[in-house]
DNA sequence: TGCAATTCGCTC
DNA sequence: AGCGAATTGCAC
């Protein structure tokens, strides 16, 4: 044995391996206290890593001469509490995703990088015993004066200090003087009391009942809140939130990334009194770190967040509530591909508090759990007073002709609808002008060299960008491959229905809503308020203008394209084409004006189609989970998908097909695959998947252990990248 | 033979 | 992943 042993301890670092890594503590460091959650600054190849501390005080393999030195210790206290190490390990373990990566993922951007916690944490000016005493000032110095007087009763932070109108100078006088120094300060705990509460809506029966289930649910529970648009969802959250905050509790509120809208905000803050915390990816890494440090010390107690505020540090959390749970922002589609939802369950399961799933088109795995008895089914179907549900019109494109998409009996109703004054929303899931440029002569299209796709034509601003890996281009006026200047836009887009309907329609306002139109802060914001002002007005837009919003003057929706999703190879297509036409369906006649729908499509008999116009929601529901049942697709069974992608054109293939061997020792498992992508090529990869299909989770994640632990081994190609993919939800 | 492009191998 | 080292491809 060697006469000195230093300690040992195994860290996580944020880079794409699937191991932790051993290093040694100084004799300096040794002294020191040390815990799982912490962050130790270390040196990782040639450059340095923050790590997070998994285990302490281990034994390891790696040789002397390999086991490096951590540089520093950056903080005093862990980052995460037992708690979160729990949640985050299991999470690791469940998505097979790298323990670092899932750390990651759980801390604001300032605490990724070498930064000390309590030199982030807010700080307040105190006076030190070496402050004089007033006689001392010199009469001039009001402002120091003002400072003493202040700080003679208690400690302020900077932005009261601000608030005084105390200047920079003074402060820094103070400092430099010794008088006053900045010192981290915890909040005093603040209590909720009936006061800051503004006194909630009268109730239906149903909400009613809602309301009463999940208030008097103790330990854990889910909950679904399964309530047709208008029913007044957004009151039973605010009502059971309020039963939570008088128990001092925290409340977390999971919405879609688009749902974030300063509307949803406002309507929380004028029913509580108290500071609503966000968390969203378009704050400032600072603001962030304000609402994870709030979360943490208990400080902030409504905390409304988009998918990434599931992991946030709670520090007595009572209830989560997901709104528009079916909605697929919930699922991180790249690296750590976890599903929020399922984050929640979890988490909600060891604090033993109720989860709300709240939406008018639960996603049917969920409605699935609801059925089974596994979640509490909460059903609100009376609408608001006074709004009932649009009419559903199909119109067939085989019998009518069109102008740009539009099928000539529905443009005459647009004009009758805003010859009467009201609002039209045309919905079409494309930007831009047209989706590609064909020559006439030749047939060629604005192919894009990366991806399996084509480049849209986006006419406002004269450029081809591919949507999948964002490669632009100027427009093309010749062909390029026979010379022809005969290019013409084939398909619809956003950019070329606003054109067309300015055309048709010269004297009506009209608002274009996508991607492109409110790119900038606060812009999305502006063309709503616009959207709700009274009087004729036409809304083109995407996705967007589907989710959540009350344009409470709109009495005509139009689809303009739904066979899209018809033949799709996906098996949740169809789900996810309902959903949306219902969402959709949903902006229509909210207020006292009777809507109608127009769904344009040439294929009126597809059954999915049908479904829409005669059925209900949960009629397709329960049929397609029927039909899922006897295909054993899930929630009757659970996929895990392998995904291989290699600048080679069949190198993914050649080895998701050399897997299969392997994986026929177990008994149990179903492969479907290996096959190319939805997008085959994209950003110049080519993309392979290979469905596991089993009817046993815990066997599924057995066979994919025995899969990374024996990847190496099995089938070594360099050439490839892979990653994993568990529960997926689009075979991306 | 030279050099750029691709692939390999390694991180405690 | 990200980086340096090793190997390959191909023009001259």
């Amino acid at each position: 044995m060697f006469e000195l042993e230093y300690k040992i301890i195994r860290v996580a670092l944020n880079v794409p391996l699937r191991r932790l890594f051993d290093y040694a503590l100084t004799e300096k460091q040794n002294g020191l206290t040390i815990c799982a959650g912490q962050r130790v600054l270390v040196p990782f190849g040639n450059k340095s890593l923050v790590a997070i501390v998994v285990e302490y005080d281990v034994t390891t393999d790696i040789p002397d001469s390999k086991l490096k030195s951590i540089i520093e210790m950056i903080d005093s206290q862990p980052v995460f509490n037992e708690e979160q190490i729990g949640f985050l390990n299991w999470a690791a373990k469940y998505y097979q995703h790298p323990l670092g990566d899932v750390y990651y993922s759980a801390l604001p951007k300032l605490l990724r990088e070498n930064r000390q916690l309590e030199a982030l944490l807010p700080e307040s000016l105190v006076a030190t015993p070496m402050m004089p005493k007033r006689s001392e000032f010199s009469a001039n110095a009001k402002k120091q004066i003002q400072l003493y007087d202040l700080l003679k009763h208690k400690t302020l932070s900077r932005i009261q200090l601000a608030d005084h109108g105390i200047t920079a100078p003074t402060i820094k006088k103070f400092v430099d003087q010794k008088w006053a120094e900045w010192q981290n300060i915890k909040p005093a705990p603040t209590t909720i009391d009936k006061s800051q509460l503004q006194p909630g809506l009268a109730l239906n029966a149903e909400q009613a009942l809602a309301v009463a289930a999940i208030n008097q649910c103790f330990g854990h529970t889910t909950f679904l809140l399964d309530g047709v648009t208008g029913s007044g969802k957004t009151e039973v959250y605010l009502q059971v939130i309020e039963q939570r905050l008088l128990k001092q509790q925290q409340i977390l509120v999971l919405v879609p990334e688009i749902g974030l809208t300063p509307q949803t905000i406002k309507r929380f803050e004028q029913r509580f009194k108290l500071c609503i915390a966000l968390w969203h990816s378009g704050m400032t890494d600072k603001q962030r770190f304000d609402t994870w440090q709030k979360t943490q010390s208990g400080e902030a107690k409504i905390i409304i967040s988009t998918r990434s505020g599931v992991f946030l540090p709670f520090a007595d959390l009572g209830l989560i509530i997901i709104d528009e749970e079916h909605d697929p922002s919930f699922k991180q589609q790249d690296g750590f591909k976890y599903h929020s939802r399922s984050i929640a369950l979890y988490r909600a399961n060891k604090f033993q508090i109720p989860v709300v799933l709240g939406s008018a088109t639960p996603c049917l795995e969920t409605l699935n759990n609801a059925m089974t008895q596994k979640f509490h089914h909460l059903k609100l179907n009376q609408r608001a007073a006074g709004s009932q549900m649009p009419t559903m019109k199909l119109l067939d494109l085989n019998l009518c002709p069109q102008d740009s998409g539009l099928g000539t009996p529905l443009i005459e109703r647009i004009g009758e609808q805003l010859a009467q004054g009201h609002q039209v929303m045309l919905f079409i899931n494309r930007r831009g002008y047209a989706p590609v440029l064909m020559c006439e002569e030749c047939h060629w299209l604005t192919e894009c060299h990366r991806c399996s796709s084509y480049m849209t034509y986006h006419r406002n601003i004269n450029q081809l960008i591919c949507h999948h890996c964002g490669h632009q281009h100027p427009t093309v006026h010749q062909c390029m491959s026979c010379g022809s200047t005969r290019l013409t836009a084939v398909g619809v887009g956003t950019e070329q229905l606003e054109y067309k309907l300015r055309e048709l329609f010269p004297d009506i306002p009209l608002t274009r809503l996508d991607r492109d139109s409110t790119s900038k802060k606060g812009q999305f914001q502006e063309v709503l308020e616009k959207i709700n002002q009274k009087g004729p007005q036409i809304i083109v837009g995407t996705q967007m203008i589907a989710k959540g919003h009350h344009f409470p003057n709109v009495s005509l929706v139009g689809v303009v394209d739904v066979d899209g999703a018809l033949f799709s190879s996906d098996f949740r297509a169809p789900e996810k084409l309902v959903q949306l036409i219902v969402q959709v369906s949903g902006r229509a006649g909210r207020g006292s004006i009777k809507g109608e729908v127009w769904l344009q499509t040439r294929f009126p008999e597809h059954p999915v189609i049908q479904d829409v116009v005669n059925n209900t929601y949960n009629d397709f529901a329960v049929f397609t989970l029927n039909e899922r049942k006897m295909l054993h697709l899930p929630p009757f069974s659970h996929h895990i998908l392998l995904k291989a992608e290699s600048t080679h054109e069949t190198a993914g293939l050649e080895w998701l097909n050399g897997l299969l061997p392997h994986l026929r020792q177990f008994p149990n498992l179903q492969t479907l695959g290996p096959s190319p992508a939805a997008m085959m090529k994209k950003a110049g990869k080519f993309r392979f998947l290979l469905t596991l299909q089993c009817q046993s989770r815990p066997y599924l994640h057995k066979v994919v252990d025995w899969l990374i632990e024996n990847l190496d081994t099995i089938q070594k190609d360099n050439r490839i990248r892979w990653s994993i993919d568990v529960d997926p939800i689009d075979h991306n």
